[in-house]
DNA sequence: ATAGTCTTTTTGTCCAAGACAAAGCGGTTG
DNA sequence: CAACCGCTTTGTCTTGGACAAAAAGACTAT
């Protein structure tokens, strides 16, 4: 196919198709032409026959876009804007952290497909650093990492949703070896909104197991009426929901009013995850969770109210 | 969302819309209207809207199809046919083996997510029958049975690529377990047509591993011309090639006269797979093995000449 | 002010028919 | 039998229009 050395440069250059385009980016064919069509943005190029060419700087700023819908914004209000105000939006939020550049070495072995030996090296520093500082620092910076990579095009979807694969193994492993039996508080935990959230869940599920609660997961998507049933069965005294950052805060909020009635008084109602940062402190008989961080102390804050 | 009972109950009963088809059959949205409309089929209702809707066993054909498509059989002959005279096709070529109601067990714990499990009780099976009877055998039937669940809708695509990987990964563990010192002959092994057939080769590179070979593979896709370069730089004996039941004969016929060209005479060239099955008997310098059961008896018949 | 309701905008996905290039098939010829 | 060449098949892209689901914004009442 490509034995002719000159047959290629000039596509290459000059840009990628639609359909590549939707795998690389993960916005569907008739959205990209629906948006050039209203809003003016993209302008690919146009070949030989009048395919769509869009060239690398244009697809950059597509990923852009598309990681700042996941956070929950709209295109009408992104498209407008110059990569240079992407970026600012994208940058300030985070902990804009120096770990990041410490998970470079995750990305080698995940393109080589080298898993036997990136599964190895989760498993060592998870031993080193112990499952608790191993959740709050190193996995939301290998995330991150990871992030950062499909944001620059090096890393595919596909292997994004592999690492996803592993961590998710190595944790679930990790909580599984943790003694359960006479552990308190029991927790129900799940998501409402799915979104690929489940690490999200797992990592909180993590560290209450290892602060010592008895958790219940019901995994992603549960429905608010199956919650309420699931706390009686299981008998849990917390119940404790993620929300990502893409999820609309008015359904967050509905729901939890509609959990909390539903759940007995004695129930706790815990909620946190990037869709509730900052935002409703107040919601009456549900404690807001600002980040992973604050998930031991809110525990012993609850052991502490309980015995005393 | 799915409070009401009623609500969605008719839309379940009378099908799924084209979007659902696309993702659970891997057939595209255009190509799913193109054929409507040439091939009179499939033939969709339509909703309150107008949009296509799928019935059941509309789905379940177009699923027979595209699996007799991946075998590189064409549409327009696959379309007009009837669904038993397809599954006839589809029966016919395999083993139809009863090893495969063996092979239950893998479908639950791969819905479940229960990879940890999964990987455990392929570990076992492993280690009992060992490496060679593993990968002839309960391979073969496992591939079967997945493959069956994706027929009948029970398995999705996501899930079978789980599955691929966690096979490829403790195979790749297996062989790199093996030492590989001083061991005999050297063989090159690489597929030239992607498809996914990469597991086929890691299984090829199982067996002559565990017959004392030392494999070099290259993975899938390598280019014709750079094969002959490595089968020099590594100086391999045997250059072996898989081909995939969707490799058209013409393609696979062609690269192997070509590449039978480009090596040294002295270098025994292998060709494999399901896409030559029977076929190509007698291409000059090019020796076919017909089935994996066949690879110990050709190495050993190499090793005769070789010697002798 | 905060919560609830209604209206308006935004946004993704679907439809139709047409077009063309790349790949494959089949018949013909050496 | 093998290689060539024209015809057919087939997937993907195009345009422009349309609408429903979801979200935002305006407004009112507590």
């Amino acid at each position: 196919m490509n034995s002719s050395p000159l047959a290629q440069i000039p596509a290459v250059e000059t840009g990628i198709g639609i359909s590549a385009v939707e795998r690389d980016v993960g916005l569907g064919k008739d959205t990209l032409r629906v948006w050039e069509r209203r809003y003016g943005f993209p302008t690919p190029l146009r070949d030989s026959f009048g395919e769509r060419v869009y060239p690398a700087e244009q697809v950059a700023k597509l990923r852009l876009v598309k990681r700042l819908m996941d956070q929950g914004q709209r295109p009408g209000k992104l498209l407008g804007q110059s990569v240079a105000a992407l970026n600012e939006q994208l940058g300030t939020p985070a902990t804009t952290g120096d770990a990041d550049a410490t998970a470079d070495w995750v990305v080698p072995l995940l393109k080589q497909r080298e898993l036997d030996r990136l599964r190895g090296e989760l498993s060592q520093r998870l031993a080193r650093e112990g499952l608790q500082r191993f959740v709050i620092e190193t996995v939301p910076a290998l995330n991150r990492r990871i992030g950062d990579g499909w944001m620059s095009g090096e890393i595919e979807i596909f292997e994004e949703h592999l690492y996803t694969e592993l961590i998710q193994n190595l944790l679930r492993a990790s909580i599984h070896g943790l003694s359960s039996r006479g552990t308190t508080p029991r927790v129900l935990l799940t998501t409402i909104k799915d979104e690929e959230h489940q690490l999200g869940l797992l990592m909180v599920e993590a560290l209450l197991a290892a602060n010592g609660a008895a958790c219940v997961s019901l995994g992603a998507q549960t429905p608010v009426g199956d919650i309420a049933g699931a706390a009686r069965a299981t008998g849990a005294e917390i119940v404790a929901l993620s929300f990502s950052g893409a999820c609309p805060w008015r359904k967050a909020r509905d729901s939890l009013i509609e959990l909390r009635a539903a759940l007995p008084p004695a129930v706790a109602l815990w909620a946190g995850g990037a869709g509730l940062a900052g935002r409703a402190r107040k919601l009456a008989g549900v404690l807001t969770i600002e980040g992973l961080g604050d998930i031991a102390v809110t525990l012993a804050d609850w052991r502490a109210g309980r015995t005393g």
